[in-house]
DNA sequence: AAGGCATCCAACCGCATTGCA
DNA sequence: TTGCAATGCGGTTGGATGCCT
């Protein structure tokens, strides 16, 4: 543990904090605020610099900190993060209310990792070691070099936070993270399968059939919030009308919007720019076009008997229309439904049909700009 | 009991970004 | 536009602790 050049240049303290310097901190915070934290050492009492403070304060003092080992839940959820977003703690940790990044990544270096090891799968790239194993002995280029210009420079998306490029280059950022909000076949990033950017437009669409975990139904909300989730974690959360990419794995409230990386509230204010910001990534918005996916096989004849029959016909992943008219949507929640696409365009009296291979690609042109 | 080693985790460092004059 | 200070983030360090021999 080294120490600052301000320290130095102040003969300040570092070191383990004592009782006495938490007590004066959490006071000074506690009455006065932070403000400015160069300030808050002097106006607190303390040898300390003014980031000493900060960290201190965010990592062990502030009174909405979760205290005591992490639950099983929460550890499964930094893993399917971690394969998500890779390194970056801040943005796992957002996921985890009253837990710190310092907290999270000295868990993942200390335990998570072993464990995934344990398990047969590599921690950097959530691969089976066994694959990791044969693409590092035939020398293989990992899925993800297609897609990033470089692994040797830091490099930022979108205007927002610092993101850094792992040195190693089988990190899952390089393969989970667009560099323009267009740029990336979606399947590229889906999984580490053989996809690649050459692929035809239905197989993307296939792709991401195969991905698509489940629907579920928020009847609280108003309108109705349809949530669809997918493998790579991402998801889609729709009303009537539009459709916001999140992250799904996530149990909290937050929404990630995947292109700019930074979490953005999706409410009910009209005049939130972010919503309209978020519109705008996603072909799916096309204005002449609606679409979604209807239930076959066993799930369809389940559908039938509650009564679901008149809706046997109409998408799914429009839910917030069927879920009003259908309460019994919502315990589809849990079932991975075998999926069809349909289509509908917002002509008078047009009506729901199968996709013909010109709405697959507007379909696969649309996840691909949101993934 | 003592020494060596491994692990944990609080705290620091360096660098990128942001905000402001 | 530029320079600088403040802030935020991920990587790294090293003291504390526990386990093993």
């Amino acid at each position: 543990m080294g120490r600052h050049s301000c320290c130095y240049k102040q003969k300040l303290r570092k070191g383990l904090w004592s009782p006495e310097e938490d007590d004066k901190l959490l006071r000074h915070i506690t009455q006065y605020g932070h403000g400015c934290w160069s300030s808050v050492p002097k106006l607190a009492g303390l040898q300390r610099c003014g980031k000493s403070c900060r960290l201190r304060w965010i990592n062990y003092l502030r009174p909405d900190l979760k205290r005591g080992a992490f639950s099983q839940e929460e550890e499964n959820l930094i893993i399917e993060l971690h394969a998500v977003l890779g390194n970056r703690w801040s943005q796992i940790a957002a996921q985890l209310p009253g837990r710190t990044d310092n907290e999270i990544k000295n868990l993942w270096n200390s335990c998570l990792k072993k464990k995934l090891r344990q398990r047969g799968i590599d921690p950097t790239t959530h691969k089976p070691i066994t694959q990791v194993e044969e693409d590092n002995k035939l020398g293989r280029k990992s899925s993800t070099s297609n897609n990033t210009k470089s692994s040797s420079s830091n490099t930022t998306v979108g205007g927002g936070g610092k993101v850094v490029v792992e040195k190693n280059s089988n990190s899952p950022d390089h393969q989970r993270y667009p560099t323009s909000s267009s740029s990336q076949i979606l399947g590229a990033q889906m999984n580490h399968s053989s996809l690649n950017n050459d692929m035809s437009l239905s197989t993307q669409y296939e792709f991401l059939k195969d991905n698509f975990v489940q629907a579920s139904y928020d009847h609280n909300s108003n309108p109705i919030v349809s949530t669809f989730s997918f493998a790579n974690g991402y998801g889609l959360n729709s009303n009537s009308t539009s459709f916001l990419p999140f992250l799904s794995s996530s149990s909290s409230s937050t929404i990630v919007n995947p292109i700019r990386h930074s979490p953005v509230s999706i409410g009910s204010d009209n005049n939130n720019n972010n919503n309209n910001e978020l519109q705008s990534i996603g072909g799916c918005f096309d204005q002449s076009y609606s679409w979604g996916w209807r239930p076959t096989g066993k799930e369809a004849d389940e559908i039938q008997g509650q009564g679901w029959s008149q809706y046997q016909h109409t998408p799914l992943l429009l839910g917030s229309t069927i879920a009003n008219q259908c309460p019994q949507a919502s315990q589809y929640d849990e079932i991975k439904p075998e999926i069809s696409p349909l289509i509908m365009t917002n002509e008078p009296n047009s009506t729901w049909h199968h996709s013909q291979q010109q709405d697959l690609q507007r379909l696969a042109e649309a996840f691909g700009q949101i993934f």
